[in-house]
RNA sequence: GCGGGAGUAGUUCAACGGUUAGAACGACGGGUUGUGGUCCCGUAGACGAGGGUUCGAUUCCCUUCUCUCGCCCCA
């Protein structure tokens, strides 16, 4: 009976290979919010239950926290979004920070429920949030910041759409057809699965749950044909302008009254961007404003637009698409010693470290062909080899394993090939 | 929580109610001692676990575990 070598149920481990996925991944959502003005944040993984209490959604909270009492008797949860950590931060500092505020994190987060694709129990998601705008043109920052991040990574705007959808809208719908709460729970659940449904579908659950009146809200193709007088409320001309000033700066959103997002704490403009792909079926990822969290903290609320973007989906997305490079490994040689060459060798290895040269050694007593197999297999690009005749002449044999050609060079020389190529 | 599919060497797969369960790739060693990803030879390595049916189970049945896809829910 031994250990099992798996990683825990819904979790991956992030062998070298994975990691430089991640690590290219990450390098270009940082690139890109940073570009926005964002500022990188963190957060502990643990909160106190009650964080997640307040809001979330109880499904959420009752279903797929991770928690657990601590030694002292106090509950606390692992953290399954960053969004309330966040809030939770600028209300600490409320009155000395200054709005609008740009803050970004890439944290894990966890979620107890059942692994399939697209959606583990641990993933790591890019969480952007602008606090301290109250009008469109946050949310328009933060979408077009979402589909910036997409061209980043080498996607093509009819690879995906971004719909876009207001909570404020809705709610109008709510109260035209004069919806209770709880039918109002029932019909944004039905919304959410609208694009996993063929029309009729929909329409065969939208009757059975006896929701006949909101029908043609769900099928206006766009904002001005929504049913009157929802198409000329502020709330229908408000996102008619935020979609029309994103199409103008090339992003494709389109308007989709079945875009709803699980969460409570939405309070206006929500978006959802999909994969055109259909082996990628669910939202990719989305976001919205929030209005209202900051202030559950115990001070004026500061109105909040952000989103968060999920590595598994991310990935699965520019895999479809073949949108991922081949990505080198850290280490730029491998040098092969040849004879009992270790001590004299030592002096050149140092010399290309301190000069940025990442260098693993290979000094075992294994065939000379062998080793070139192990440097290969490493992913090393580049073989470097050190003997007697290498150390007495001063030139070292520098081999690309990947072209299979050799430079006899002096250490400058190498130095400077890979400054070149950090 | 509910359903479908799958568990055989490190990996991808094969076969079979009956002697030693095969292959490819990979690993390790060798092909006379300083050049791989082409070749040749050799070595090691597997029926997820438990129970049942049977003279006999890797094979059929049940349970369980794991993986996977979907549902619920949701990012």
């Amino acid at each position: 009976m031994s250990l099992p070598t798996q990683p825990y149920k819904g979790t991956r481990d992030f062998y070298p290979e994975d990691k430089r996925i991640q690590k290219y991944m990450f390098a270009k959502l940082r690139q890109v919010v940073e570009s926005f003005g964002y500022q990188e944040y963190d957060a502990p993984l643990l909160e106190p239950f009650e964080v997640y209490a307040a809001k979330s959604g109880d499904e959420l909270v009752n279903e797929q926290l991770y928690s657990f009492e601590d030694r002292g008797g106090r509950k606390v949860a692992i953290r399954p979004e960053m969004t309330p950590s966040v809030s939770r931060m600028v209300a600490g500092r409320r009155q000395e920070l200054a709005y609008p505020l740009r803050l970004y994190s890439i944290p894990n987060l966890w979620r107890y429920e059942r692994p399939q694709r697209g959606r583990l129990r641990e993933h790591w998601q890019l969480n952007v949030d602008l606090f301290g705008i109250d009008d469109i043109s946050a949310d328009e920052e933060i979408i077009q910041m979402a589909d910036s991040i997409l061209k980043a990574l080498g996607a093509d705007s009819h690879e995906y759409v971004i719909k876009v959808n207001s909570r404020k809208l809705l709610k109008r719908l709510d109260e035209h057809i004069n919806l209770s709460q709880d039918k109002a729970r029932q019909l944004y659940r039905i919304a959410d699965k609208k694009n996993k449904m063929t029309d009729e579908q929909f329409k065969q659950e939208i009757f059975e749950a006896g929701l006949d009146a909101s029908v043609d809200f769900f099928f206006a193709a766009t904002i001005d044909k929504l049913p009157a007088p929802l198409n000329e409320s502020e709330e229908a001309e408000n996102l008619e302008g935020l979609i029309a000033r994103l199409n103008k700066v090339g992003v494709n959103a389109v308007f989709d009254p079945g875009i709803v997002r699980g969460f409570d704490y939405y309070t206006d403009i929500i978006f959802e961007v999909y994969d055109f792909e259909g082996a990628n079926n669910r939202s990719m990822f989305g976001g919205g404003r929030y209005d209202g969290l900051v202030g559950l903290f115990g001070v004026e609320p500061v109105p909040t637009v952000g989103f968060g973007m999920g590595d598994v989906t991310l990935q699965n997305f520019l895999v479809t698409h073949k949108l991922l490079p081949e990505l080198p490994s850290e280490t730029d040689v491998t040098a092969i010693l040849i004879g009992d060459v270790y001590d004299q060798a030592q002096g050149a290895l140092s010399g290309l470290r301190e000069s940025g040269v990442n260098i693993a050694v290979d000094a075992s007593d294994r065939k000379l062909d062998s080793k070139i197999k192990h440097a290969v297999k490493s992913g090393t690009r580049y073989a470097l080899f050190i003997g007697e005749s290498e150390l007495s002449s001063g030139k070292l044999k520098l081999r690309d394993l990947t072209k299979g050609h050799e430079d006899e060079l002096g250490l400058k020389e190498i130095i400077n090939k890979f400054a070149k190529h950090p």
